[in-house]
DNA sequence: ACAGTTTCCCGTAAATGC
DNA sequence: TGCATTTACGGGAAACTG
C-alpha cells in the first residue's frame, strides 16, 4: 500500500490553466480580483473514486518565500466558495473544474512590511497548489498538485514583463533546477535556446515563426555578449529589447495576423539591409519593416524610387496600433499616395521586395468598401487614405520645408550580393512562382 | 427657541455634488461603486458650531418608493466610515466634504423580490440625505438636507436615460409638485420648456447654445403633438429623439467642441433646407450637419457644385466618433479630396456657407503638422485623408457603379427665399464682416 | 427567445507609496 | 523628486435573469 500512495499522491495533476480571457491575460499570469479557471484531472481513473475527494485550492502552499522573502507580496484566494471540489465526470477521465478562482491581497499583504523586495512584483513568482485527502482501506492518503509559477499582476500594464518573467523561467527550468526566487539572481540564457522561445511568440501571436533572417536581424539587437548569452537585467529592462519586441507581437496580433501568417513582412531587417535589397530591384519594390525605436510597435514600409539615375529609399514614417485601427495595412497599402504638384498624386508601392506586385500579395487581404460614389442612402462614400508629400521630383524649391535633413536611408549605396537576395523571403517568392492568385478586386 | 430649532432645521444645504469624473457621470447621476463627492454648507455661519456636528449621510431615507413600490431597488452607503463628519472652516463658511462616497446594492436590494416594476431602472428616483443632531441648551435639534434626485446606474450606457430623467423631473418640478415617482405616469412637458433645457445641453456640452432655426429643427424631430406637448415615453424611449440628440451632444463634446462653440456647425439641417440654401450659393459653398439617422452621433458636410448650368449638391458619409478620433473635422475638411480621373484630386470645400472661405473659418483650428515631406528620423512625413471619388464630371461611365441610386439631395429644386438665407448663421457672417482673422497656416 | 439589466474586465490615466 | 506599483473607472461586450 505504500506504493499505492506513492502513486496516488502523483495521480493528481494541473491539466491546464487558461484565464478567463486567455488572450491578454497569457497563460500563468494572474491579475488580481480577475476570474480564471482551472482544470484538474486525475489521473488514476478508477470509478471508485468519483465524487469521493473534496479538492481545496491553496495559494502559496509551502511557499518558502512567502516567509522569508523581504517585500514578498501574499495573496489569497478570494473566496472561501473556493472550496468547490469534487471529482466527476464529463466524459471519460476524473476532472474537476474550478470556476470562477480569483485571487485577492493577503491579510498581511507585505511579507516584513514595506516592499525593500530585491525584484519587482512581475519577477515574484507564486504557485497555486491543489489539495485533497483520501481515505481508504483505514489508510489516509494526502494528496497534492501543483501549478506551474504564476505571476500576479495588478493591471494589465504589467502584463508584458510579467510574460518575459513566465518566460525566462520556462526556459532556465529547462535545463536547470530553478526556485522561484529564480530572479533574485536570474541566470542568463543562451541566444540559442531564448530565440527559440521569442519564435514561439510570434508562432502563438500570430501564426509564424520567425525566419533565419528574422533571428539574425533580432540577435543584433538583443545579444550584447561574446558568448551569446543574454543577460535577463539587459533583456527585460525598461529599456531593454522584450518591452520593445513585445510591442510588435502585439502590433501583430491585433493588426497584422493575416499578412504575418502568409509571410508578407520581412518585418526585422535594418535601414542598411533594406537599401541593399531594394536598391537592386526596379523601382516600385517595397517592403514591410517593424520600427527599431518605437517602443509601443509600429510598421514602415520603405520603397525604392529610380529616375534618371538616382536611385532613392525611403520610408513613411511608422504605423502605430492607433493608426491601423483606423485603417489596415493592406487597405492602407494599396491608396498611399505620393502627392505631387497640382494635386496628382501617385502610389509608389507597386512590388513587394521581390518584384511581386502588390495586387498579388495583398489582394486577399483587401478590405471590400462601397464601390459605387455614392452609396444607397444618398452619401457620397468616402475612404481614408495616407499621404505623403513628394519630395525628390522636382528638385527641391527653395525654402525651409526642404532642409538639409539627414535621411539615414539616403546614405552611400552598395550593390547587394545575388546571394543575399536569394536568402530572403523564398516563400513569398514561392508563391508567386507557384500559385495562381485569385483575381484582385477592383477597390473603386 | 422653536424659532431657532426651525431655522436649525433648514440651516444645512447640499452644495453641490459632482461626481468624481463630473465630465461622464453627469451630477444627479450616481454609478454603483463609483466614487462620488458631496459638500454640505452650514447656512448658520456660527463659530460656535464648529467641530461641533457630526453629519451621516443616508441613502434613501424615509423615501416611501423603497417601501412600496414593487422592484424599486435599494442601496446603501460602501463604507461604513460613511460616518465621516464633522463642520469645519476651510475658508469662511462651515462645510463638510464627504469624498469617497460610494454606494453598492442594498442587502434586499429589490423591494418585494422579483423586477416587475412599472419603470425602468434610470427612471427610479433616489434621494441621500444628511442628518446631524445638535444639542444646545439642553435643547435636541434634528437637522436634515437632502439632495435633489439621483438616478443611481450599473453601466455607462445607462447614463444617458438616467440623464434625461434628471432633465425631465428638474423641468416638471419647476412647475408642479413632483414626487420621485413621477415616472410611473410621467407628465408631458411643454416644448417651449424643453427645448430651453435641450439648449442648455448644448451649451454645457459645447459652450453654445441652440439658435432659432436649429430648434425649429429639432422640434420637428421631437414634437408629435397638436398643442406642442412633449410626451416621456415617445421622446426618451429607445427609437425616441433623445437617445440621437445625445449622441450629438456627445460627438460636440468629444470632437467639435471648438467649432460649434464658434458657430461653424450648422448642425440642425434637414436636406430640402439644406439643398435650398447651397444651390442659392456659388459653386464649393458647404455647410456642416448632423447625421438624421445615425442613433450614435455622427456629423456630415454638404456642398454644392455648378457645372455648365447644372447645380447639384451632395453629403459626404457622415463621420463617427471612432472616425473624428483619427482626425479632426478642420483637418478633414481641409484635405477631403475628390478623386477623378489621371490621380487628380480636388477639394471640393471652398466657402462655409455663406460664401465664407473655408480657410477663414476653419484655419484657427487646423493642426499644424509635420511641414517638411521627410521629418528628422528620415521618415517621410504621412497625414490621413478622406477621399471619394468623382461621379459627376465626367458624365458617368457605363457599368454598375453608376447605379441609379437615388439620392435625396439631388430632388427637384427650388430658388431659396433671400429672408431664409439671411436668417441663416448672422453671427459666422459677422465674423466675416467685423473681424480681419489670422492669416491661414500653411499646411504643407 | 428576448430585452432590460448587470457583471466582467481591458486599457488608460491618475493616484499613491517609497 | 522620481520611479514602481496600485487604484480608478470609462467603455464595450458578455453574461445574467427572469
Amino acid at each position: 500500500t505504500a506504493l499505492l500512495t506513492k502513486l496516488l499522491q502523483n495521480a493528481l495533476v494541473v491539466e491546464k490553466q487558461p484565464t478567463m480571457s486567455s488572450l491578454t491575460h497569457r497563460p500563468c499570469i494572474l491579475k488580481l480580483t480577475v476570474g480564471f479557471t482551472v482544470t484538474l484531472r486525475f489521473l488514476v481513473n478508477l470509478p471508485l473514486f468519483k465524487c469521493l475527494l473534496k479538492v481545496k485550492p491553496v495559494f502559496d502552499k509551502d511557499v518558502e518565500e512567502v516567509k522569508t522573502m523581504k517585500g514578498f507580496r501574499q495573496f489569497v484566494f478570494s473566496e472561501n466558495t473556493s472550496k468547490l471540489l469534487d471529482v466527476c465526470t464529463p466524459n471519460g477521465g476524473l476532472v474537476a473544474e474550478f470556476g470562477h478562482l480569483s485571487i485577492k491581497k493577503g491579510s498581511k499583504s507585505r511579507v516584513n512590511g514595506s516592499n525593500e523586495s530585491p525584484i519587482g512584483v512581475t519577477e515574484e513568482l507564486h504557485m497555486i497548489k491543489f489539495v485533497t485527502t483520501l481515505q481508504l482501506a483505514g489508510l489516509e492518503c494526502h494528496i497534492e498538485a501543483s501549478s506551474l509559477p504564476v505571476v500576479v499582476v495588478c493591471s494589465t500594464a504589467q502584463v508584458p514583463s510579467a510574460w518575459a518573467s513566465v518566460m525566462w523561467y520556462s526556459l532556465l527550468s529547462a535545463t536547470q533546477p530553478t526556485s522561484l526566487s529564480a530572479f533574485v539572481e536570474p541566470p542568463p540564457l543562451p541566444w540559442e535556446q531564448l530565440s527559440q522561445a521569442l519564435s514561439w511568440q510570434f508562432l502563438s501571436a500570430g501564426d509564424r515563426e520567425l525566419n533565419q533572417n528574422q533571428l539574425d536581424e533580432l540577435k543584433l539587437k538583443v545579444v550584447d555578449d561574446p558568448d551569446d548569452l543574454v543577460h535577463w537585467n539587459k533583456f527585460a529592462k525598461s529599456d531593454g529589447p522584450w518591452i520593445w519586441i513585445n510591442g510588435i507581437l502585439d502590433l501583430i496580433q491585433k493588426h497584422l495576423k493575416e499578412i504575418w501568417r502568409d509571410g508578407c513582412v520581412m518585418g526585422f531587417v535594418n535601414k542598411d539591409k533594406t537599401r541593399q535589397l531594394l536598391q537592386s530591384k526596379q523601382s516600385g519594390n517595397f517592403l514591410l519593416r517593424f520600427s527599431e525605436s518605437n517602443r509601443e510597435g509600429a510598421i514602415t514600409f520603405s520603397w525604392v524610387e529610380r529616375s534618371n539615375g538616382e536611385v532613392n529609399v525611403y520610408a513613411v514614417k511608422p504605423y502605430t496600433k492607433k493608426d491601423l485601427s483606423a485603417m489596415s495595412l493592406p487597405n492602407l497599402i494599396y491608396h498611399y499616395s505620393l502627392r505631387a504638384q497640382q494635386r496628382k498624386t501617385v502610389n509608389p508601392l507597386v512590388y513587394l521586395y521581390p518584384d511581386i506586385p502588390k495586387d498579388t500579395a495583398f489582394g486577399p487581404y483587401y478590405t471590400k468598401q462601397e464601390i459605387s460614389p455614392i452609396n444607397k442612402d444618398g452619401y457620397v462614400n468616402r475612404q481614408l487614405i495616407s499621404v505623403s508629400d513628394c519630395c525628390t521630383p522636382p528638385p527641391s524649391p527653395p525654402g525651409e520645408t526642404q532642409m538639409d535633413v539627414e535621411d539615414p536611408l539616403q546614405a552611400p549605396l552598395s550593390v547587394p550580393s545575388e546571394e543575399l537576395l536569394q536568402e530572403w523571403f523564398p516563400d513569398v517568392l514561392d508563391t508567386t512562382l507557384s500559385t495562381s492568385l485569385p483575381p484582385i478586386e477592383q477597390m473603386f
